[in-house]
RNA sequence: GCGGGUGUAGCUCAGUUGGUUAGAGCGCGAGAUUGUGGUCCUUGAGGUCGUGGGUUCGAUUCCCAUCUCCCGCC
């Protein structure tokens, strides 16, 4: 990755991070492509929304269509159609999610099939064999997460077990052509977390994950992980602030040095009817809506906000037609990756703290 | 015309052997959603229990009349 800005008062700093299938313009927001497609959005309308990486999953795409198929296919790009820079999440943030069909042991973790309950096992050398299938321009280490709440032991116990597998994982990826990312664990606890950090340190040739966080722990809780973490960032790779996140976040999140963030938010929030706008979240879905025949947002250029009017879009959710989640996905994925954009020329300009500011006072307090 | 049935929330229906603020599903309103197990979840509003009488301490419930709709018969 290369250096273009740091800012004085802040950790936000801008970068390009380069890959097998292009650059990256960093900060940046990356869409979330679970079964090798983002819900609801054509790979054409993703580069209109300037889309520059999309994050797949490996858990997901292992149990169907199989790993093996998508390499038969060609691999991951050529698979869905996409042909910029992908990452793949490890499987390990399912372990996670999906903790009741699982039991995490040393030397990997056995879990039921959320699709069949077949039984399965993967491991960090499973892990990379799927992510090597699948052909990402990054891959994400296995890793244990734990969730909020889980004590200093559980946490410590998950921490050092996922810097186990991280060794593992390093050790057995060979492809020169995909950037492993390790991931940084240690739950809330800020000892645990620069423990992590500089252990993996070494691990972190092309970025570095952070992980565990926005996982159910209140906002003001993971910034203040994120200020601990600041000064022992590796400043030559970029961050990557793992499942995060909602635009308040995003903001924060780059004042605190993270250089990228997947989020299923955008797509998730969309498809059920609530709009990510520069002027704060909009519920399509409320009444209000009803008769309002002005676009999303009047800021954006957008296929929806350019063709489409709230009215029209609420009708179509509220009644199961597609085109309405589709439109908002399209609208929220548009407006994520604007707002880093600006938020990229902001730090060029020496004024993110000032952008920061305008963006609270533009978005009412309606993210939070 | 006769006989039988029916009428409870916007819709489809429960229910009460007569007893405090009458329920469900759907719909409607609102909230929620952060490395996605394709809306799950939480919550709110809304009812003269067809109408008018009667019996009773008390009727959505029992009785009478009447109206509505459905079925059958002539």
């Amino acid at each position: 990755m290369k250096s273009r800005k740091q800012d004085k008062r802040t950790g936000a700093r801008v970068g390009v991070l380069h890959t097998p299938h292009g650059d990256i313009m960093t900060p940046t927001y990356m869409p979330v492509g679970t079964q090798a497609t983002v819900k609801g959005i054509t790979p054409a309308s993703l580069k209109d929304a300037k889309t520059q990486i999309l994050l797949a999953n490996t858990y997901h795409l292992y149990m169907r269509p199989g790993d093996e198929l998508v390499k038969k296919a060609g691999g991951l790009h050529k698979f869905m159609a996409w042909d910029r820079p992908i990452l793949t999440d490890s499987g390990g943030f399912q372990v996670f999610s999906l903790a009741k069909l699982n039991k995490i042991k040393d030397e990997g973790v056995y879990f039921n099939s959320h699709v069949d309950g077949s039984l399965h096992f993967i491991d960090p050398e499973k892990a990379m064999d799927i992510e090597n299938n699948l052909g990402a321009d990054i891959i994400m280490a296995f890793d244990q997460c734990t969730a909020y709440g889980v004590d200093y032991k559980g946490s410590k116990a998950a921490m050092e077990r996922t810097l186990k597998w991280l060794d593992r994982c390093y050790t057995h990826h060979k492809n020169p052509m995909q950037a492993l990312f390790p991931i940084v664990q240690g739950n809330v606890y800020k000892d645990l977390r620069i423990e992590s950090l500089k252990a993996t340190i070494p691990y972190a040739k092309y970025g570095i994950g952070i992980g565990g966080l926005s996982v159910g722990e209140p906002k003001n809780i993971m910034y203040e992980v994120m200020d601990e973490m600041l000064p022992y960032y590796p400043t030559a790779v970029p961050r990557y602030l793992m499942g995060v996140g909602s635009p308040d976040c995003l903001i924060e999140g780059v004042r605190r040095g993270i250089d990228m963030f997947d989020c299923v938010l955008a797509t998730r929030v969309g498809r059920n009817g609530t709009a990510l706008t520069s002027h704060g979240k909009v519920v399509v879905r409320n009444g209000v809506y009803k008769e309002d025949f002005t676009p999303l947002d009047d800021e954006c250029d957008c296929y929806a906000c350019k063709n489409y009017t709230k009215a029209y879009l609420r009708h179509t959710i509220n009644v199961g037609e597609m085109i309405g989640g589709m439109m908002i996905s399209l609208h929220n994925v548009t407006y994520l990756n604007k707002l880093m954009s600006e938020i990229r020329t902001a730090i060029m300009e020496d004024r993110i703290t000032e952008y920061a500011e305008e963006f609270y006072l533009k978005t009412g307090g309606t993210y939070k």
